[in-house]
DNA sequence: GAGTGGTCTAGACCACTGT
DNA sequence: CAGTGGTCTAGACCACTCC
């Protein structure tokens, strides 16, 4: 025997009615965020729908971000993370701070300014350098020669409380800060006043910062690396600075997870 | 008899190996875009898999937004939307303009202002003005009295070549525009010149602006009004424009589907 | 190693599209 | 109206988790 039930007046049913009974429990507060979820067999049982269904429904809203959990394990309510907001204002004072003694320079280092982030809220991070040709849409954008390398350096950390994990890689031409060999030492992050006191040291002031923003599904390895539960997109933010004698001088890619980010940009107007 | 047939070492099987020779298929230009699917039988077919497989393949690409097509109807190749970009120097050059001749300003309304698009590209607008409460978030930016109302404007468009759609909505404290009655009729748009324009016109300068986005999955509602394939995130852009005596005098929502968006913030910094 | 989530086949049915 | 995409039940199986 095979039942459809599809097309009765009280609401739709099968995976998307589940879904949407679950989801009013969680809104109503039967199921709190952290709980475990019951398994797909009770809710078939309860639901009176099929054990396929029920996997169907869940996935759903693995999907929307309302649970987690990995394949083959329990199934929790997702604690909502926190939005964690980035202002462009960061770069006004970032350019203040570089001029200031070290000791008051020291509370932030390059991570804290790309991702937004305080660090006081770090658990573990992980610093990388290394000289590499680079992607050409970033060499394109430095007008590099070909036989010139890029500086790149790429950051991690993990996060306290299991809210994820966030990271960024940067390029900048090889030839700008080789004089300087603290610059090429990974054993220095973070450097204190970050990237903008880092090109003070080899006589580079900054004049704009472009950001570009772009919003993309990520791919897998980024899933898996940033703590990405499915069907949450991702923020891809390339901040370009410029310096006062008109040349690219810093490439940046930030990956920011959508679900706990917010990006202020203030525009000030000149007067008439 | 049940066959399952994963675990070989030739590959993913089922829906998401299908899903992948699809993908291929139209990579390698056998299924170009515009082009029509062939049916979820014949896919069945030729891949030696259920129907019920193929469905669930189709419905992921079209959740990638790489496939397109109706309930029950058949299913095309999507063709990519253009990246449309949105720079914040705009609103530097619509500032500009304000004080212009009018047949200077006349190139540009509200809306190419808000979504960033040329007057040029569009094919039908529906504006429609009204006056009303307003969302509690937004009443709160202006810090109005319960007692004062808002002048609501939303805009809707329609592109040309199936591109899709967009709008906004945008809020003005009642007080600040009723003394120009030409501000009250939706029949003036596009205005020329845009919102700042019409600020100008009760003797308002702009300070500064700020956006602040955020990126989530549209609603239902949302995705079919702009037009957006299932699984594409909605870029929420909050413009709040803001008086040279400190007040919040705009706040614009616009919704930029993320597929077709690009934004880009140019931060000028001070010398030192 | 039992339990769990995930995914496939098979067959049936439904709502919708498009002649 | 036939054809198409979508979705449900039912049963089987697999990879993984977690004890």
């Amino acid at each position: 025997m095979s039942e459809k039930g599809a097309g009765s007046a009280t609401g739709p049913y099968g995976a998307s009615r589940l879904e949407a009974e679950i989801q009013a429990a969680i809104d109503r507060g039967d199921l709190r965020p952290g709980d475990q979820m019951p398994t797909t067999s009770e809710l078939a049982d309860r639901y009176a729908v099929n054990k396929n269904t029920v996997s169907r429904a869940i996935s759903a809203l693995k999907a929307a971000g309302v649970l987690t959990g990995p394949a083959g394990g329990r199934t929790w309510v997702r604690v909502r993370p926190q939005r964690i907001t980035r202002h462009n204002v960061r770069y006004h004072r970032e350019k203040e701070r570089v001029l200031l003694p070290e000791h008051e320079r020291a509370q932030d280092g390059v991570a804290e300014t790309d991702t937004g982030m305080s660090i006081r809220d770090v658990y573990e991070d992980t610093y990388c350098y290394d000289l590499v040709a680079g992607p050409d849409d970033v060499r394109a954008i430095f007008e590099l020669p070909d036989s010139e390398q890029l500086l790149r350096r790429t950051h991690q950390r993990r996060h306290a409380a299991r809210a994820g994990a966030s990271g960024s890689t940067s390029y900048i031409p090889y030839i700008l800060v080789n004089r300087n060999p603290d610059l090429l030492d990974s054993d220095h992050e973070p450097w204190p006043g970050g990237t903008m006191h880092q090109l003070h040291t080899v006589g580079i002031e900054l004049d704009h910062i472009d950001d570009r923003i772009v919003v993309e599904m990520p791919t897998r390895e980024e899933q898996q690396l940033l703590d990405i539960p499915t069907g949450v997109p991702l923020i891809r933010l390339r901040k370009v600075s410029w310096s006062t004698d008109g040349r690219a001088v810093e490439v940046s890619d930030i990956p920011l997870p959508a679900d706990r980010t917010e990006l202020i940009y203030t525009t000030p107007l000149d007067r008439w």
